[in-house]
RNA sequence: GCGGAAGUAGCUCAUUUGGUAGAGCGGUAGCCUUCCAAGCUUCAGGUGGCCGGUUCGAGCCCGGUCUUCCGCUCCA
């Protein structure tokens, strides 16, 4: 095409008047950082992910798939280190407007102490945060005049606590021992099963536990879109080795998971992988692949090794043994026995990867027609092995009996794939709706038709129009949707 | 969370000092039967984001609030 153009803004209104994504609670004015998908968005979205299910767990022997419920038991949360590790109490100079962790901001100044009384300051400080006192850590700022580096003043806001996870209350009584969490990441209901489904499986080691589904942060800031979602779903499969081994497969599924998005058509050019330098508490490597988005290169999918420290918390925690019996012989012809195993986790957004999808698909054409007028057209080029709608069945008129034949062609595929009927309008108009929406092949029932058994089928993406076969177009779709 | 900007029909936008809110596209129903949106006719969409204030009168002025965008901050 003589003219393409890709726009991240004119992409968000598309999603919305096409039906692929609404603002949560629209109608009450939305609520921040959350979205909802609508009749195509769901569609490509389940798409997707079924698309990761099977070739996570239908085209690999070792791994099987669970669905973890999102309450889990307030334990959990202590042994993965979230309740600890994933609130920060926060501050603001209300005169520089810079935000400060509360706790390096109190140890950026006990620096500027002598010995004896910055261990003192930094004590209370600790025990005031244990205490989750945060009008004491207030009072521990104003007593000592800590201030802003920027401004030079001790004009404060309130401290205040930001905890990414949210919590609700479980059982009828409301009370702090009932508080439960809705869980920040998937991956935790896939550690507290790993004897369940080791057992109950007759797992062998090496091998993987899949899961997708819903987790929850309370982004202090949320943007760009559906890219960073107050509620958004996880994709994500847990490997479990034997210890020693996580870098050999922690190389192994980088590149696998670099592989497979390329597989869905995402341009190698576009992806790259980003080695983490500061590392989270529970990982000995960790990595992003990084897509390109609209708004620069950002993480798809987090690869990270977790050594057993999920495994051992929760054993802590539970007070059970979590092990793993290895009959395999070692280079002393002996088993390596009882160990507990090591973590390598592949874990993608889903709304993430459907936002790249979309802004490669989304296009805007233009080019002269054979007159020398102007056209154009919004095409969204998604792959015809995730597209939600895959086939067209449109008659040229809706009189002529075109109409009975449309209908029995869609009843022929409508049980093989997701069909869409329309006779209205003209059918240029028609090409260009299923354009907009992103459906890859239409087929057109025309006067021919009744007479040697041949219909067109369009292509989306050139717009190359065929004669075949009717009886032969369910079975030509079903082939180029692998 | 802070600062800046914005919010009028599904979309893109008008409404020149405050005086009854319009168009194009799109949608609907029909005509026409045409293989890439373009003809004709019909109809339906807005308490001007929401709440309050000033005023005889507010889409327009003021305050608050919600949402979005940009920058900062944050993102175990």
């Amino acid at each position: 095409m003589a003219n393409e153009t890709n726009n991240f803004q004119e992409l968000i209104s598309h999603c919305k008047e096409y039906g692929y994504i609404f603002q949560s609670s629209e109608l009450y004015d939305g609520l921040a950082a959350v979205y909802d998908y609508g009749q195509m968005g769901s569609q490509l979205k389940k798409n997707i992910r079924d698309y990761w299910w099977k070739s996570m767990t239908q085209l690999q022997e070792n791994i099987v798939g669970i669905d973890a419920a999102i309450f889990m038991h307030p334990t959990v949360w202590k042994a993965s280190g979230h309740v600890d590790s994933f609130s920060d109490p926060m501050i603001d100079n209300k005169d520089s407007n810079k935000r400060y962790r509360v706790d390096h901001l109190i140890e950026e100044y006990a620096e500027t102490l002598d010995t004896q009384a910055r261990d003192s300051l930094i004590a209370t400080m600790e025990k005031l945060l244990a205490a989750d006192d945060m009008v004491g850590v207030k009072q521990l700022i104003d007593e000592n005049k800590i201030k802003c580096s920027v401004s030079k003043t001790s004009n404060w806001t309130e401290v205040r606590q930001f905890n990414l996870m949210f919590d609700t209350q479980i059982g009828s009584i409301a009370g702090e021992s009932d508080k439960i969490y809705l869980r920040p990441e998937t991956a935790q209901g896939i550690f507290v099963n790993f004897l369940n489904v080791q057992k109950t499986g007759r797992m062998k080691i090496p091998f993987g536990i899949a899961q997708t589904g819903k987790a929850f942060r309370n982004e202090i800031v949320a943007r760009q879109f559906i890219f960073r979602m107050r509620e958004f779903e996880q994709m994500e499969m847990q490997f479990f080795i034997r210890p020693g081994t996580q870098k050999q497969w922690y190389d192994y599924w980088k590149e696998e998971r670099l592989k497979w998005h390329e597989s869905l058509g995402i341009p190698a050019s576009k992806l790259r992988f980003h080695d983490h330098v500061k590392l989270a508490h529970y990982a000995d490597a960790a990595l992003d692949i990084e897509f390109e988005f609209p708004f620069g290169f950002k993480e798809l999918e987090g690869i990270h090794s977790r050594t057993d420290y999920d495994l051992t918390r929760h054993a802590t925690f539970s007070k059970k043994k979590i092990q793993y019996f290895d009959n395999e012989l070692n280079e002393e012809g002996k088993p390596f026995g009882n160990y507990t195993p090591y973590v390598i986790e592949t874990s993608v957004g889903l709304d993430r990867l459907f936002l790249t999808i979309m802004s490669l698909a989304y296009t805007e054409e233009k080019w002269l027609k054979e007159d020398g007028s102007d056209d154009s057209r919004v095409v969204l080029k998604i792959p015809a092995m995730i597209a939600p709608t895959k086939l067209a069945i449109l008659p040229l008129v809706k009189k002529d009996g075109l109409p009975e034949i449309a209908k029995e062609l869609m009843n022929e595929c409508k049980g093989s794939f997701m069909c869409f009927y329309e006779e209205k309008d003209a059918i240029g108009k028609r090409y260009r709706r299923m354009d907009a929406i992103g459906t890859p092949f239409c087929v057109t029932i025309d006067h021919q038709t009744k007479e040697d058994n041949t219909v067109t089928i369009r292509y989306r993406d050139d717009m190359r129009q065929e004669r075949i076969l009717l009886k032969d177009v369910k079975k030509l779709v079903l082939e180029k949707l692998i």
